[in-house]
DNA sequence: TATTGACTTGTCAGATATTGGCAAATATAC
DNA sequence: GTATATTTGCCAATATCTGACAAGTCAATA
């Protein structure tokens, strides 16, 4: 998994001085899990997602975004039309979007 | 699945007079599965994508993007970051392409 | 250098999702 | 009506993801 989330993550835990035990506890999550997701191993689901943001007192909009992000580099990374693709991805969520209003 | 490549592939099959069991048998698989694959329904493989190309004569470039937008659009359809999330992996995409030159 | 604490790695069973294919339903043409 | 084209529903096989645990490394320090 391509990683700004986790780094992200790691980074505001650090600035918080937690360790990965008591992050992980909060989360209900094993040490071994939080590690993963740090590292970019596994994917956080949504909702720990905006537990992180709470913990550690960040901006839950831009870690959702990260978190995303990632989601969505992993998924093009390997492909030649890849950002064309994320183009006509954008152009088309701004389309449905405006009709939705 | 979002489907402007079914759309797309079902508009070539049609000018190009082609019936779903004719595309289907060069694709080896049957009916169904390309009926699906136009309506959205289920997602191609790459492989077939460039076999659509090939078939209706078609820009591979073109039905790659497609294809790919497609499952862009359906990983980010429901969150409220999409777009940010999009424009930020596109410049994480950019920087890597950057830095392997 | 033995111990401790923080973090990482490997593995695996169970859960979940995806796939391919068939049978049946529906739509379209004649 | 019949025949042909397309779509829908379903299911079993397979692939992928998930959570959890055991064991590993690494760094600090007694």
């Amino acid at each position: 998994m391509a990683n700004q989330f986790g780094d992200k993550i790691k980074q505001l835990r650090e600035a918080n001085h937690l360790l990965q035990r008591q992050v992980a506890s909060e989360l209900e999550i094993d040490t071994p899990m939080l590690s993963k997701i740090e590292r970019g191993d596994r994917k956080a689901k949504k909702e720990q997602v905006l537990l992180f943001a709470k913990l550690y007192n960040a901006d839950k909009e831009v870690l959702l975004t990260l978190w995303l992000a990632d989601q969505v580099y992993d998924l093009v990374k390997d492909e030649e039309m890849a950002t064309d693709a994320l183009k006509v991805a954008e152009s088309q969520f701004k389309y449905k979007t405006r009709r939705k209003l």
